[in-house]
DNA sequence: CAGAATCCCCTTCGATACTG
DNA sequence: CAGTATCGAAGGGGATTCTG
């Protein structure tokens, strides 16, 4: 019953950061969350400085990771839609732990910035 | 009392990960969580694979956060602690669950490439 | 419509050397 | 001991073009 140490609380962390760490993927996953199902095109309208490159790219991932669902229809034209996995649920909560903190934060470091005279 | 929107939320989520984010911001922290004041050259032989470049410029981003406090003992040689702030504290459950789901979705993960033949 | 492919920039990080 | 300074490699990300 030892306690597990830091560098292998790491690999822990570091997993979770990977899912969440990118320029769009906290913004993609908070879309599909809030929206549900959405297509590619959509995604690409609510992120408007988004490229589709870099769309593609993290669905992908997130795709691989089994935290979004990508789901292609064969049709003409192409639909594709993307939706949360039951697995990727189970990322919400931590996601809206580090919205709360992080909400938190910026109130403090703003406060902060009024205090530090010297 | 309309809730907030994604690209709102992000502001949040992307604060918190700019605390956490790092190539050895989570390692730093998780040492000074869990053994509390270290000298500099405490925490580098802890970190065995870190430069001084980079140890010294996460912990100096973790200062101006006010996530870490560090103390400059005027002697020779010169002595320098880091410790978790008060405030830093409130970071360790986001941590703490970060490092939780992730174990679990490294499980997951490797359940799953056992399951994916098709 | 939903991408794949290409080119390019810029940041992050590592290696090394120097300093009070 | 605890840094700072400089150089260079690697990779994330952006702009643009092409395709089924």
């Amino acid at each position: 019953m030892e306690k597990k140490q830091p560098w292998q609380c790491r690999n822990g962390v570091e997993a979770a950061l990977e899912i969440v760490v990118g320029k769009w993927k906290p913004i993609i996953l908070l879309h599909l969350f809030h929206e549900g199902t959405k297509r590619f095109g959509e995604l690409k309208s609510l992120l408007p400085n988004i490229t589709q490159k870099m769309l593609t790219a993290q669905l992908r991932e997130l795709e691989q990771q089994d935290i979004v669902r990508r789901v292609v229809y064969p049709e003409v034209p192409p639909r594709v839609e993307y939706s949360i996995t039951e697995y990727g649920r189970s990322l919400e909560p931590i996601l809206q732990q580090m919205h709360d903190w992080g909400a938190a934060h910026l109130e403090h470091m703003k406060a902060r910035r009024g205090v530090n005279g010297s």
